[in-house]
DNA sequence: GAAAAAATGTACAGTTGTGTCAAGAAATTT
DNA sequence: AAATTTCTTGACACAACTGTACATTTTTTC
C-alpha cells in the first residue's frame, strides 16, 4: 500500500516544509530575514538541500507571494458577496473577515506590505489587490443604496481602517474588538446595527469559530 | 572671514550629508538597503570616511529614528491643539497635516513602520508614537463633546485611515484628495463642514502652497 | 606658511550570505 | 535484493558587506 499524501513520504525535506519555515520567518522578521542558511538551521537540514526543491531564493519568495494572494483577497471579496438581509449585516459579514487569520491572514498581509516597500514587483501586485478589494467594498455599498462618491469614501474608510489596524499590529482581545464593532458599523454605513443583529452576529462568530469550515 | 554654518565648511562630507543620503535610501528601499557602501557610492566618497562621523551603522540608524520622531508626531499633536471655531474646522486642521510631507513626512513614516517589523526596539518606539497620536485625537474629540467611547472609535478611525493611506501609498492628486475631505470630515465627526468653511480651508491650503513654492 | 585639525583613502581581516558539484544515503520500485 | 529514484550533504568558489589601522590629503587656525 503506497500512501501518496505528500506529508509523510519518509523524506525529511519537502517544498512545503521550506515554504512553511520561510513564511514564518517572513512574518516574524521580514523578507530580508528569509535566508536559506537560517531556514536550514531552523529545519536542521543542510543548507544546500534547499536547492533540490527550489531553483533559488527567488523562486521561494515567488511561491510565498502566491500563498499570500490565496490567503487574503479571495476571502475578503467573497465576504462582500455573501447574503445579507440588511446593510449593517452585510457590513458585519465583511469586517468579521478580518477577525480570523483563517479568513484573512493579517500577519502575512503586513509582511507583504512591508516587502512591497523594497520590491517594485511586489508593490505592483499589492496595489492590484488593494484595487480589487476596494472595488468589492464599493460595489457592496452601492448595492445598499449609497451614491457612487459616498460609497467610494465609505469603502476607503472601511478598508483603510483595516489596513491601518494591520499596519499598527493592534492586538486587542476579541471582546474589546467586538465591543467596538457596532460603532464602526455605524461610522461606515451611517446606521447602527440593532442589538438583536449584533447578538445574532456574535452567536455566529462563536458558531463559526467552533465549526471552522461550513458553507 | 569664517562662516561657521555647518553646510559650507569646505569639506565634502558631514554627518548631515550621510544622514540625508541614508534617509533617502531608507524611504526608497527600506532599512536593509541602508548600507554604508551604497551611501558612499551615492555620495562619491570613500566608504570608510563614514566612520569619521559615525561610530558605526547602528548609530546612523538611531539618528534616522530621531529624525522621524521630529518629523511626524510633534506636528500632528500640535495640529490637534490648534484653535478652531467649530468641530469640523478642528478636524480639517488635523487631517490637513497629512497633506504635506512638510508637516507629516509620510514616506519616512511608512519606512519606519516597515522597519519596525524587523526590529523590536523600533517597534516599541513606533507603538509609543501611535499611542500618543491616538490620545491627542481622542482628546480633541472629547473636547468637542463626544462621549469617551465614541471619541475613542472615531479617533481610531481618523488615525487608522491615515495609517492605511500611508501604508497603501495612495497618490491621489491634491484636488481629488480635497474633494473627499468634506466626506471624511462628515464620517469622522458626524457633521459635514459647511461649504463656506471648506472654502476658507481650501483658501488657506492654497495660501500655504503659494508661499511654499512661488517666487 | 607652518602647525593642527578635520576629513579622506588604501589595505587588510573577518563575517555572512549565495549557488554549484559530485559523492553518498535513504526510500521506492521492480 | 538490485536497480532506480529521490533526497542530503560537505567542499568549493564567489560576492557583498562591516569595521580597524594607518598613511595621506585638505582645510583651518595661529
Amino acid at each position: 500500500m503506497t500512501d501518496d499524501s505528500p506529508s509523510d513520504r519518509g523524506w525529511r525535506g519537502s517544498p512545503d516544509l521550506w515554504l512553511d519555515a520561510a513564511q514564518a520567518v517572513l512574518v516574524e522578521k521580514g523578507v530580508e530575514a528569509v535566508k536559506i542558511m537560517t531556514l536550514a538551521d531552523r529545519l536542521a537540514l543542510s543548507r544546500t538541500s534547499f536547492y533540490w526543491f527550489f531553483k533559488d531564493r527567488g523562486q521561494l519568495l515567488a511561491a510565498l507571494l502566491d500563498r499570500w494572494e490565496a490567503a487574503t483577497t479571495r476571502h475578503l471579496v467573497a465576504a462582500t458577496q455573501e447574503y445579507a438581509a440588511t446593510e449593517t449585516e452585510a457590513m458585519l459579514n465583511v469586517i468579521s473577515t478580518f477577525l480570523s487569520d483563517n479568513s484573512f491572514d493579517s500577519g502575512l498581509e503586513r509582511a507583504v506590505r512591508s516587502w512591497a516597500q523594497q520590491d517594485a514587483g511586489v508593490l505592483a501586485r499589492l496595489q492590484q489587490a488593494d484595487a480589487d478589494r476596494l472595488a468589492a467594498l464599493r460595489d457592496l455599498l452601492e448595492r445598499w443604496g449609497h451614491a457612487p462618491d459616498d460609497a467610494d469614501v465609505r469603502a476607503r474608510t472601511v478598508y483603510l481602517v483595516q489596513v491601518g489596524y494591520i499596519s499598527m499590529r493592534v492586538t486587542e482581545p476579541l471582546e474589546e474588538r467586538l465591543a467596538r464593532f457596532p460603532h464602526y458599523v455605524e461610522i461606515y454605513t451611517g446606521t447602527r446595527p440593532p442589538a438583536q443583529e449584533m447578538a445574532r452576529f456574535e452567536a455566529r462568530i462563536g458558531y463559526r469559530r467552533a465549526q471552522d469550515g461550513q458553507p
